[in-house]
DNA sequence: CTGAAAGCGCTTACAG
DNA sequence: CTGAAAGCGCTTACAG
């Protein structure tokens, strides 16, 4: 900056009026200064500014994985947001729990102007690190109470409920449920729950559960068939955990010339792009990862900018979306 | 930091060399003032710290998308390898060329210590900023000359011309190929040349081509076949640009209740999880995006803080996987 | 081993 | 409309 104000002639503080407030400059030195800019291919030390101003604007956000295409969606929702509101995305990637503190450690030392954090069960020093900073955060994929400010999501619970509920109301007796074993992953286990809840309360048998690690992806789908058609060979559909796992699921119905859904009835979950391609097309539930990544955006950003937001919990809708697997 | 060296009774400068250099402080005042610090909850501020040194440990990532795996991968891939190095990554998504040179300004203006860019063409401008911020970049998804710095990636060329060539090694002579439309996307564009040029070798017609926009994903392929064998009705295979675009082939094979690959043949590309779960399994050139990601890391990292790198492209491995589809 | 001085590139809050 | 002064929270390069 120092470089510019010296060869246009005039103070720092005059350049640096012409990025902030070009309005309080004539337009004569201001285009100046601009030029001078251009051709020093000068670009604002935001860094700089951030410790001058004490503002800084970045939102940092930590997610489980990537892979997962929810998460995916979410940051890119919450990308697209940010960017019209001219902040910057910090990501950090912690897989594990343990990692946790010490990536969270990382983005605090960076001084976001808020956060965003993504799934799975938090630990308390992670929280409490978060709290001392007296930053804002909202944690997305969850309807509940905010561990700490504020949650975006919908139930994850009701919409296995509902989607099971649809199974049950096309007249199956025997059903099962194909999942992920991460007892970490507080989503997963809500979707069991959800899936049980509505077999319970149809008086049906609510034990009819099989479990992989989520890296077995599609091959759970195949597996459950195989294992819960052994434990029940009454077995009539499977409620599944994702829409991978049921798209596995079709694939093993496939192999058995199965015609669905007379003989069998697949659920999925997620509205993956998968799931109206997969023949003959899967009965899901749609859940908006972008909507939720811009809600996010939204109310950390209002939070930010005015101290307040309308309310600490905000709900996105999902549906269930028909199609000929159940 | 003020506070903490209040605290604990000893100048900031101490404060300062208890975390940057513990082993210049005695221990006694070194615990001192860790246990003021934890209990105070500091956490250094490092954007200060950045200000004064001038190193800037955030690696600035930009990617066209986060819905392609692909790309998913090779920032798990990077954001494993930074953590280890305890670097920061700031991530800018930029679907748009035309958004590329405000994002690439905003990334810019935070001073990072080296660039990661991801496919797509890049406009003048945004390579001509780069330059002048003189900061390390690397290519990824390229093996090509480095528009700017390095470059890390396999040629997409060669592996497309590679599952081509197993193609006519099956005796097959009529075969499409079913693509993306998209031209500002040179990987696409490599893809497609690879598989006329093992056509061309062949002696076999190279114009069975079929295109639409990406995000039409598994439609593609069922499009593909529809198309095609109306312009061919001997059409005996389809090479596809992405796993997607074959799964949705395949789909449309079970529909029609060809057998593969007897009757038809479907080869992929990208070795997504679907390939080896979708019946009868995929036959494709398996891409690693995750070691993309960590090398680009590497090398990133190491011209960094070395200034120097031991070759300015480094080609990453793929390999054809044969299920089958073929 | 400890700390006083100067400075990183900006901005805030003023005075002219 | 323009700019001199002080300071953001650290670090560098020293002196003690």
């Amino acid at each position: 900056m120092a470089d510019i104000a010296a060869a246009a002639g005039v103070s720092p503080m005059t350049v640096s009026n012409c990025f902030k407030s070009p309005h309080k400059v004539h337009a004569d030195t201001r285009s100046k200064v601009m030029a001078m800019a251009a051709t020093l291919g000068y670009v604002p030390n935001l860094i700089a500014s951030n410790l001058a101003s004490g503002n800084n604007r970045t939102v940092a956000a930590l997610v489980p994985s990537l892979r997962n295409s929810n998460f995916a969606k979410t940051l890119e929702g919450l990308s697209d947001y940010l960017r019209t509101r001219s902040y910057e995305l910090l990501l950090a990637v912690a897989e594990h729990p343990e990692l946790e503190e010490r990536v969270v450690r990382g983005l605090l030392g960076r001084r976001p102007a808020g956060i965003i954090m993504t799934g799975s069960a938090h630990s308390e020093e992670t929280i409490n690190l978060i709290r001392q900073a007296d930053v804002p955060v909202v944690e997305t994929w969850r309807d509940t109470a905010p561990s700490i400010d504020m949650a975006v999501g919908f139930s994850l619970f009701d919409a296995a409920r509902d989607i099971a509920n649809m199974m049950v109301g096309k007249g199956l007796q025997h059903i099962g449920w194909a999942g992920y074993n991460d007892p970490d992953n507080e989503r997963y286990v809500q979707r069991r729950q959800g899936f049980q809840q509505a077999m319970t309360e149809a008086g049906l048998r609510s034990d009819l559960l099989f479990h992989t690690p989520e890296s077995a992806g599609f091959a759970t789908g195949r597996l459950a068939i195989e294992t819960l058609t052994r434990q029940e060979p009454r077995l009539q559909g499977l409620c599944c955990v994702t829409d991978v796992v049921a798209a596995g699921a079709l694939f093993e119905c496939m192999r058995r010339g199965w015609r669905l859904p007379e003989q069998f009835s697949v659920a999925g979950y997620g509205d993956y792009e998968i799931a109206s391609e997969v023949p003959p097309g899967l009965t899901t539930v749609k859940t908006n990862g972008k909507d939720i990544g811009r809600a996010a955006g939204e109310m950390l950003v209002q939070k930010i900018e005015t101290g307040r937001v309308d309310s600490i919990i905000r709900k996105v809708p999902y549906e269930i979306i028909i199609r000929h697997s159940l």
